[in-house]
DNA sequence: GGGCCGAGCCAC
DNA sequence: AAACGTGGCTCGGCCC
């Protein structure tokens, strides 16, 4: 049997109505919040209801017919804490619709992920009130809000509706009560704290957005195009004859058919060429003499360009702001870096032509900031090792320093390679990476890259002993944490596990690389809150558009560039040292027309 | 035709 | 024989 439970709530539909609440609100040191859009995207969507609920009372406000400007000050204000399931959906419909800033802000979908780090990513509203309130929720009317042809975008909103936009107000009173608690004891409330003044600063750089230069992007993708069809042609020529795929159409026309994307149709080609390979892996290609393999990689390389970065990412600029908005998720990773989809600008090329695509409006300048060697610092404060820690003191090239120690050689007589394959090792050890691995990019033998590892380790003895500690402690307490006190939970598995020390090794490898991964996640987002804070206070017309895990990215006026510029290091350079006490933080920043490398 | 998954590959 | 951390996107291929 289902139980119905009655939803009570006032419904706000005049102006006059709206302003007797606005004392009782004023009162009250927590309330929930929630809003109602016909549409995910904030300048498409209209603003339908406004629902805020307090201990004992839910008030719905139709914004279709009510002003809610006089909240402002109230939403905006450190007064009362805003509770909201993913408040920068509710952020954004505000700002664009009634320009309202939502102020001290307590997110429950955040504050679950920081909670369930490397255990779950179950963080929908259903979820939470299934798992604090023990309470069944149905999501379903929340699309009728979206459908043009529905009543409520004329002002009349259907009881289910009403129902169902009060219920998802009122439930987050008890869970921000339960998961406060929970963040206390788990002494995570500085980590909720940096995420919920996050929130902000992430809503207005997807609001800002970001743009690009649609003729020269074009221009990048049809090059691409010419020298894919060109190599592929030349493939198609050159196996046609093997190919059980390929037809004769009636006009003597032979199709490629053979799919170059599809791995089983070319282990067949292979194979016929005398190749058995074990699958068209980058790597087994990478060791084929056969040309064919070598045409494939390069076909390969401009298929991916223009497949995942081609005219995909020109049909996501928005019409109304003619700009791209992608959506930043916050805690993306369990390491608590950012995630970015729709589209991922994260995973643009470096080195093509794609990313000078990227660029400041007319009157306006790009600024590009990153840390220096961000990673390898933060290792160097964890582990207080003093070869590590005196390289960056002295603001020595680290990767040459090791070169020079682990080949016995001096530094001035460290070659390219040398330093490569200490570049390689310093940056695997925060993989956790063995001497197989190793072996294999450095184009040594496992046993000399072993013996590699051993002499490094005897120059670098606390860098090895902090690795080896942190890998253990993830095992033993099931938990690692960053500098900044964000938590990653690991599921142990039973010893009888049939992968148990593939499980466990893996394991160790995260528990290795997530205080490293994580405390650097943990000092961007604290630059990225100093930088938005400091711009808004000087009001200058400069906005953060991006961020790429130690990469900030600001469009900022012509006139106020310099001031600008100054501004994102200091910040930058602020928030590293918040966590990093024994390393100095360095920042390079240059200032372009583009988005490009310095 | 949508959902899911692995392969492969882009980023840091 | 392999044993590299964190993501997202596109594709082929399979399932319902």
């Amino acid at each position: 049997m289902e139980t119905k439970v009655e939803v009570k709530y006032t419904f706000v539909q005049k102006d006059g109505d709206l302003q007797k609440i606005i004392p009782e609100l004023e009162s009250e040191p927590i309330i929930a919040l929630d809003t109602e859009g016909s549409d995910l995207d904030p300048y498409k969507a209209r603003l339908l209801l406004l629902q805020i609920a307090v201990k004992d009372k839910t008030y719905v406000i139709d914004c279709t017919k009510v002003d809610i400007s006089p909240l402002k000050n109230l939403l905006e204000g450190e007064r009362p804490l805003k509770i909201a399931q993913n408040s920068k959906f509710d952020y954004e419909l505000l700002r664009v619709k009634a320009n309202i800033k939502l102020g001290n802000l307590f997110d429950t979908m955040l504050a679950e992920r920081i909670l369930t780090c490397g255990v779950s990513r179950e963080i929908s509203l259903k979820t939470l009130a299934a798992k604090y309130l023990n309470m069944q929720i149905d999501k379903t009317i929340r699309d009728t809000f979206s459908d043009l042809s529905n009543p409520a975008l004329r002002g009349n909103f259907s009881k289910g509706q009403l129902d169902y936009a009060a219920r998802d107000v009122q439930v987050l009173l008890e869970i921000f009560s339960k998961q406060y608690k929970q963040l206390k004891d788990d002494e995570l409330i500085e980590t909720a704290k940096l995420e919920f003044a996050v929130v902000p600063v992430v809503s207005e750089m997807e609001l800002y957005g970001s743009l690009i230069d649609k003729e020269k992007w074009s221009e990048h993708i049809k090059e691409l195009k010419i020298k894919r069809d060109q190599i592929n042609k030349e493939i198609q020529d050159q196996i046609r004859h093997l190919s059980p795929y390929s037809q004769v159409d009636l006009f003597g026309n032979v199709s490629d058919t053979v799919n170059l994307d599809s791995p089983i149709q070319l282990l067949e080609i292979f194979k016929k060429l005398g190749e058995n390979l074990e699958n068209t892996a980058e790597s087994t290609l990478q060791k084929s003499t056969h040309e064919l393999a070598k045409k494939l990689l390069e076909y390969r390389g401009y298929e991916k360009m223009i497949t995942a970065f081609g005219q995909t990412i020109l049909d996501k600029i928005n019409p109304i702001t003619g700009r791209l908005h992608p959506d930043f998720i916050q805690i993306g990773a369990d390491t608590g870096r950012f995630a970015c989809n729709n589209p991922n600008l994260q995973q643009i090329p470096a080195d093509s032509g794609f990313r000078s695509c990227f660029v400041a409006k007319k009157g306006y300048k790009l600024i590009t900031a990153d840390y220096s060697q961000i990673e390898l610092r933060i290792m160097a404060e964890v582990s207080e090792d003093n070869a590590f820690l005196e390289a960056f003191e002295k603001d020595l090239d680290l990767h040459s320093l090791t070169a020079s120690q682990m080949f016995r050689v001096p530094l001035e007589k460290v070659d390219k390679d040398k330093r490569f394959q200490a570049k390689s090792i310093n940056f695997g050890l925060m993989y956790g990476r063995g001497p197989a691995s190793l072996a294999n990019q450095i184009g040594l033998s496992v046993e000399e890259s072993r013996k590699l590892l051993d002499v490094y380790f005897s120059s670098y003895k606390k860098v090895k002993r902090w690795l080896d500690v942190v890998g253990r402690q993830a095992v033993r307490y099931g938990s690692v944490r960053t500098l900044g006190g964000r938590k990653r939970v690991f599921i142990i598995p039973e010893r009888n596990h049939p992968d148990y020390d593939k499980l466990i090794s893996s394991i160790e490898r995260q528990g290795k690389n997530t205080p490293i991964q994580g405390t650097s996640a943990d000092i961007t987002k604290h630059a990225l809150v100093y930088i938005h804070r400091e711009l808004e206070k000087r009001n200058l017309d400069a906005h953060l558009i991006h961020t790429v895990h130690d990469e900030i990215v600001v469009e900022a006026r012509d006139d106020s560039t310099s001031e600008v510029m100054k501004i994102i290091e200091h910040k930058m350079i602020e928030a590293g040292e918040k966590l990093l006490k024994r390393v100095p933080v360095k920042v390079d920043i240059h200032i372009s027309d583009c988005w490009e490398k310095g």
